[in-house]
DNA sequence: AATGAATGAGTCTTCATTCAT
DNA sequence: AATGAATGAAGACTCATTCAT
């Protein structure tokens, strides 16, 4: 057979590095970063341990990547037009691509939430979370300002957070909560 | 010399009780349960570890005592008068209840939003979480039945997801959140 | 009421010890020296633990005591007239009292074989049953040189190894194991 | 590096294993099975305690095979042509075959019988033990019966009582025990 | 790229013993 | 004579990480 290309290499790792990501959120998620052991993934992803290391350095690189990349699929739903006028309809968007994705990646929103509270652990995942939230608050704040709101800091700091409650309570109890009907009460609010 | 009395031994074992629930509730909350061992917890009591096992079975047990003491409390605002007709100013003081104890037991809230995520120390916990919260979602279902609300139910798990929602805002900044606006803006929705 | 007498006070003492070690012996023999605490004992003897140490200095001096006085009765089976000549009714006699006190001290019989077999802690019991089992041969090989005994060492040190095997296996099947239809097969021996 | 072959793992596995439980054997046979820590076991075998857990998932697992792989090695000397009928030869060389083993494997009997006397210990050990010793002793009461005795039974138990006092005789006392003529008495009884 | 044997620090827990009262 | 709070060393076990192959 041919050597493999560069490329193939590459892919094999992008698969590989994948593959453990997967599972390693899956697992995080279901049991805690804490008790979920390196062993624990790897066997659940059918490799080695060893190579485990191969591709991230610790235990605590593997969750700050899982984390990380998360937030980046986060961060599309983020994106206006002109960033000194934001539509309704924009937020919107960000709001229905939000819940979308909570009820796609439940698993994700599950560890994310497990994890915010614990500031020892939270605060090796770096600054990213202070930026891009802040980035969040001043968008909504832009908004609340131009729809002539009274306190548009208040508001928006408000909306936020029911963001987060919703977040949790679909998490905690996705049988029963209503998320489509929550989230038209969410869009009149704006 | 005589042996204490069993008064002495009584308040010995309160006040070491006491001491240790609250040394570990901090460090609980600030770490984490996993991520927070007897040793530390001991240490930072100023005891033996072996004391602890003096007072508590195990450190899940220790976990338990915890949660359950601060459920007794947040049960108080649950109360009231006419079960069968919710009165605004009731729901009011429910809120203003748990807000009030949000800010004065910051590191309990900490422990407890935690604790939501990680489905096996969760689990550990009972369900009388499940219990309360069912009476709590009725209570507001009532109220907003009462109001004419078309969507009782949907209202009130909104509204108590917005609880949480401020609740962990709250605690994730508790410099920059305006609770007591926030606090407002909740109240107008009843 | 009147003080206590010294001999009051004695009695009281005593019969506190008394309980002690039959309590230790249960407890020992049902779940092994290791494996039982001092907590443990005090609490089924209805004492503290303080007092344990107020009678006996450490756990394995409880031990001992409990051996050696277990030994002495053990002892007085072992008694003969004239010394120099033993009658097959003495030997009688003292298999007899043997197997009585095998079925009336079984606890007592489990613990001293599960003794014996650890040289660590049987190192401890002193080197009292090296002495008594050594006048236990020396009679036996008298008694059977007597006899005309071919090989009086070789018969005696036979016998007194059936006598454990017997013990052991009284112990571990009292249902079951025919003891006095065993006893006369020794006795036929002899 | 090309990785080690499934054989090379396996290969070193098995050393270790076997290092192990002989070590073990030898560690739980002089301090009994309690009074042996892993470290002790560890530190004789030259590894360190977490590999221990790598081969065995629990110290008492440890004992468990040890025990269960001495009894494999015992039960050869069980084994009968016809099965209903039982040769005075093949009892003796049962017989043989035990003391040879005796000799041959001290530290195995004492632990064999240190832990037969501690209910607790040897209750993890399963009923194995049960099975092979009804077996045997229907193998007895069957010689016994062919040859007319009696007592069939009774004989029986007494014989296989003589033999595991024999033994712990001549672990107790390995210089003196006069293990030879002992078994020519034993052999007499037949 | 891949394996899993090996390590050792750290975890929860137990318990004999001491001691103030 | 009596209590039980307090200690600390030790035990079984876990697990992130390293490394030879």
């Amino acid at each position: 057979m041919a050597p493999r290309t560069e490329e193939q290499f590459t892919e094999i790792r992008n698969e590989k590095i994948k593959l453990i990501m997967d599972t390693a959120l899956e697992a995080f998620a279901q049991n805690g970063y804490e008790s979920t052991s390196i062993s624990t993934i790897a066997k659940a992803a059918g490799i080695s341990k060893g190579l485990m290391y191969n591709y991230f350095p610790s235990k605590v690189a593997l969750l700050q990547r899982i984390i990380m990349e998360g937030m980046d699929v986060f961060m599309q739903f983020l994106e206006v037009k002109d960033e000194s006028r934001i539509k309704k309809e924009e937020l919107i968007q960000f709001i229905d691509g939000n819940l979308q994705s909570l009820k796609e990646s439940t698993d994700y929103y599950r560890l994310y939430f497990s994890l915010i509270f614990q500031p020892k652990v939270f605060h090796l995942l770096g600054n990213d979370f202070m930026v891009i939230f802040e980035q969040l608050v001043n968008k909504f704040v832009l908004y609340f300002t131009q729809q002539g709101e009274k306190n548009p800091y208040g508001k928006a700091r408000f909306i936020l957070a029911i963001f987060d409650g919703v977040g949790i309570h679909y998490i905690s109890d996705t049988e029963h909560f209503p998320l489509d009907e929550v989230r038209d009460m969410i869009v009149e609010m704006l």
